[in-house]
RNA sequence: AGCUGCGUACAGGCACA
């Protein structure tokens, strides 16, 4: 049972209801777990009512099983269904009140978000976090310094949410400040900390920052690509592509748009069509430079194979 | 009772903005 739990799990992640329902379907008496991890399955794929129906069939449920369903509707952004399905609970923890909590802040409801937290009746770091993050979204840079300094404790996701709220708002002075005096490394937070150096215009202090990190993913290279590109360094930006290790989507992206603004249309071509997977973005820097390069035509074909996605 | 653990739900960085 555990184990076709892991198999629900894997084909939801991958966005296979279908696959994950017939795993279900094909064990003899589903625990809590399983419906519980059936219903986050059907919730995470937007199959809202599939999930509802799931919940309010099974027999045995529990706190998990209501605060999935709900992280369901907030991750759809439905705010009215959550608010409803949040009341109807007949039990909520702390998991239950930070999903309610994320959900209005991310849908624009700074305010009931905070009341939200406020009468929580337990918080945990992620409850904090959280507010913390929605502050910083919201460009409330004050409350978030509040937030950040009444919390009980900070961990790493602390650090690196308050540098960037800092960094987000071009206060490279506090940035530097907090990222020095974090207690250990976090790659997370120095990769926040060299986006805004870049977004700020520091683009040695950003150099500095990625030589200085020894485990890079692909988000300090696409960081450091991108500020050198903001600068007009095409050169150095199509140098350090050809030296980026394993290129995202965002890569290319970012490497297209920059070669198509700078008037390389063929190269951010090249660029485009080397690419695995494209999505809206791509489509849409593809598109831009077709546009700013008087290619009228092309770009038309490409806003059309864009709605074609749609 | 206490401690420890668990197959399930929640928070941080990148391209368009």
């Amino acid at each position: 049972e555990i184990r076709a739990g892991k198999l629900v799990q894997m084909h939801g992640k991958l966005g296979n209801v279908e696959a994950a329902r017939a795993v279900y379907d094909g064990v003899v008496d589903p625990d809590v777990i399983l419906g519980n991890i059936m219903i986050t399955a059907y919730a995470q794929n937007g199959c809202l009512v599939e999930a509802a129906e799931l919940y309010h069939r099974m027999m045995a449920k529990d706190v998990v099983s209501g605060t999935a369903l709900l992280a369901g509707y907030a991750q759809a952004g439905d705010i009215e269904q959550a608010k409803l399905v949040f009341d109807s609970l007949p039990q909520r923890n702390v998991v239950t009140w930070n999903i309610a909590t994320v959900a209005y802040a991310r849908n624009g409801y700074l305010d009931e978000a905070t009341a939200s937290f406020d009468r929580m009746p337990c918080r945990t770091m992620v409850s904090w976090n959280a507010m913390l993050h929605a502050f910083s979204e919201a460009q409330k840079l004050g409350d978030a310094k509040s937030v950040f300094d009444l919390m009980p404790e900070r961990c790493q996701v602390s650090w690196s949410t308050m540098i960037e709220a800092y960094a987000r708002e071009g206060h490279l002075v506090e940035a530097r400040e907090a990222f020095a005096r974090m207690p250990e490394f976090d790659i997370v937070a120095s990769t926040a900390m060299l986006d805004g150096l870049g977004q700020n215009g520091c683009l040695a202090e950003a150099k500095a920052m990625f030589d200085q990190m020894e485990d890079r993913d692909i988000v300090p290279w696409n960081n450091l690509l991108a500020a050198l590109a903001a600068n007009g360094e095409i050169e150095d930006t199509r140098k350090l592509f050809e030296k980026v290790p394993c290129r995202n989507v965002v890569t290319c992206t970012a490497m297209c748009q920059a070669l198509g603004e700078s008037g390389r249309l063929e190269e951010a071509k090249q660029v485009f069509d080397g690419m695995m997977d494209r999505n809206i973005l791509s489509m849409n820097a593809m598109l831009s430079g077709y546009a700013q390069n008087g290619e009228a035509e092309q770009a038309v074909k490409m806003f059309a194979q864009l709605r074609g996605r749609n």
